[in-house]
DNA sequence: CACATTTTTGAATGATCACTCAAAAATTTG
DNA sequence: CAAATTTTTGAGTGATCATTCAAAAATGTG
């Protein structure tokens, strides 16, 4: 065959599925050859190796993940009433069975300094998150008032994809994020 | 010998800072038996098995975390005067060198449905922590304030453990939280 | 349609995994 | 101090790990 076969992006969802929920080390690669369909050679032909796979993975996550937040965003007037709908998504997220948290913060938190490089990978698509929120923070505050509500932003997503995936209290977790991040209009949520 | 030859609490010491540093998964048994300097059977007869020895370490890191809590809770008139110092120390933790996040909160995160267990014994440590916080917080205010309030601190502190763990920005960390928890007596760090 | 090129196949590789166990050593007990 | 009990030792277990590669199959090219 001289044209790939296999239809990538359903190989890279089946793959980031299972990473987001095993976690790197945790999925081996027969699990991914099961999980893909494909067979090892193929896999190390299109990937290099389980590695390269896992950073297509994280990518295709990243993609789908700024994506769905840009629509978001762009639904809204301003980011001040697109978050609460955002944070609301996120937690009723966290309330579905098989909930995985978020593949990048799995991923930040599961690479050590041993593995810098992915580690640096996962990162940066984590920047590039805060950085979408701290860009529609400037149109209504200053510099310095929109990096401190990004990173005040930032903390509770990572509070509510920690939170989320130890406790199912989707009640406690609205009251937290309502009573720190008291700036938003939650008046324009229902 | 009838008598344990090894001291416990240093094999525990080295065991949870491997399990802590590389995580459950990533941390093999030799590597174990390389840092703790048992020996294969040895661990074996005193933990029954590499979960058990995790368990253990999990342990061992909890009650001193809560130990730690409980001292810094006691040198202060109230919560909302003692919770600035510890949010500050656990800032000042996350820049140093070879930080590792929250032991409890990268094994939340690296378990997954399949070693449910597990993940419930890191789950109730957890809930430990926010119950101290909670009954602290219970003196000044209603019960349902109090809820919200041990819910937000919880949550700001999983948001210092990731986004501590992948940026190295203090004043970043200290301008979210300030702005998050703003119920709390700042004025009185200095 | 023949030949060159590329992909797929899947059994096999050596390394490493968690774990075992019989023998040796250390300690308690009588 | 001798016998009983318990711990330590460390080479060895089969299973699973990531990865390879020669042969087969599928396409492109002239």
């Amino acid at each position: 065959m001289a044209r790939v076969q296999f239809d990538k992006s359903k190989v890279l969802e089946s793959a980031t599925h299972a990473f987001w929920r095993l976690g790197y080390t945790a999925t081996s690669m027969q699990t991914l050859v099961a999980q893909t369909g494909l067979k090892p050679g193929s896999i190390y032909l299109a990937f290099g190796n389980k590695e390269g796979l896992f950073k297509e993975s994280l990518d295709y996550y990243a993609e789908q993940s700024l994506a769905n937040l840009e629509g978001m965003l762009a639904q809204y007037e301003s980011i001040e009433e697109a978050l609460p709908h955002i944070l609301l998504a996120l937690i009723e997220e966290s309330s579905q069975s098989e909930y995985c948290s978020c593949f990048l913060v799995k991923s930040q938190l599961e690479l050590s300094d041993e593995q810098a490089e992915l580690k640096q990978h996962v990162s940066q698509r984590l920047r590039k998150v805060e950085s979408l929120y701290f860009e529609g923070l400037l149109k209504n505050n200053s510099e310095a008032e929109a990096s401190a509500k990004a990173a005040s932003v930032m903390m509770h997503i990572f509070g509510i994809r920690v939170y989320g995936y130890h406790t199912n209290s989707k009640e406690q977790l609205m009251n937290g994020i309502r009573l720190g991040l008291p700036w938003l209009a939650w008046e324009t949520l229902h």
